[in-house]
DNA sequence: ATGGTAGCGGAGCTA
């Protein structure tokens, strides 16, 4: 089984770039995130036309996660988490950042972890409590074939960021971020693509702004976590640089986890 | 410190 996840940064400008690949790249299940849209403005026909069945959860504009199967989809949860995020005038808002589902026999997380924003907004608050939520919920599901997969928002290591001094990713490389990022490995998880792919500077995102993709500065912040019983049967992970590339991009590559028959 | 770009929705927020 082939397990992708992709920040597709709105499916609606993306959907014929996502399909094309799906089509190539022989993906059987594909976990989205910034879909930047709800469940009714989903492009569905195109990934049914191409045989996949989808999970959709998003609530509002900005985020919003997804999973498409071709390998069957069911038990599909979107509980996760309780608590709400903050808008800048500070009022909460509830937002989409997690979808579980079961494809192919694995329980597939698709996560949207907070961006964090800056140090001393709510906000970074809420993402160190998002990842310690989502570490004890994850923590009863190690024992099972479980994938957590997505955007985490952290640069564990200092050579995942092009530089640490980068004003937008100050909340993607504090002690604190990177501590919770590492607490998955206490619950039972490795993450596969540093298993497969330990190679410095090798990036999963590149900012639109400041021509950061052809100057090769971006971040690896995209992984996928895997429980022991799942991580056992990981054949090779890749990360496909190449859909950077070219107009109509999203910010973010797909990264695909290749598993064994159980 | 700022600004640079992209997306949604139709101004400003989010990243």
């Amino acid at each position: 089984m082939r397990l992708a996840t992709w920040n597709v940064n709105s499916i609606r400008a993306r959907v014929d770039r996502v399909i094309d690949w799906l089509d190539r790249s022989g993906t059987d299940v594909l976990a989205m995130q910034e879909i930047k849209c709800k469940p009714e403005q989903f492009p569905r026909e195109a990934f049914e036309a191409a045989g996949y069945e989808l999970a959709i959860h998003g609530l509002n504009q900005w985020n919003g996660v997804a999973i498409a199967s071709r390998v069957g989809l069911e038990d599909v949860e979107t509980s996760f988490p309780e608590q709400p995020g903050f808008a800048k005038t500070g009022d909460p808002v509830v937002e989409a950042r997690a979808l579980g589902a079961t494809a192919g026999g694995v329980r597939v997380w698709s996560l949207y972890v907070p961006n964090g924003r800056g140090l001393a907004d709510p906000h970074y608050t809420y993402k160190l409590d998002f990842l310690a939520r989502l570490k004890d919920a994850a923590a009863t599901w190690s024992s099972e074939p479980t994938a957590l997969v997505g955007d985490f928002n952290v640069a564990p290591l200092p050579t995942d960021i092009w530089s640490e001094e980068d004003s937008e990713a100050v909340t993607h490389v504090t002690p604190e971020a990177r501590a919770a990022f590492h607490a998955f490995e206490d619950a039972g998880y490795t993450e596969l693509s540093r298993r497969f792919l330990p190679e410095e500077r090798t990036y999963t995102f590149w900012d639109y702004k400041a021509l950061r993709f052809p100057k090769g500065e971006g971040m690896r912040i995209d992984f996928a976590y895997a429980s022991e019983p799942l991580a056992a049967r990981a054949t090779g992970v890749s990360i496909v640089r190449d859909e950077r590339k070219g107009k109509g991009a999203s910010d973010h590559v797909p990264v695909v986890v290749d598993l064994a028959d159980a």
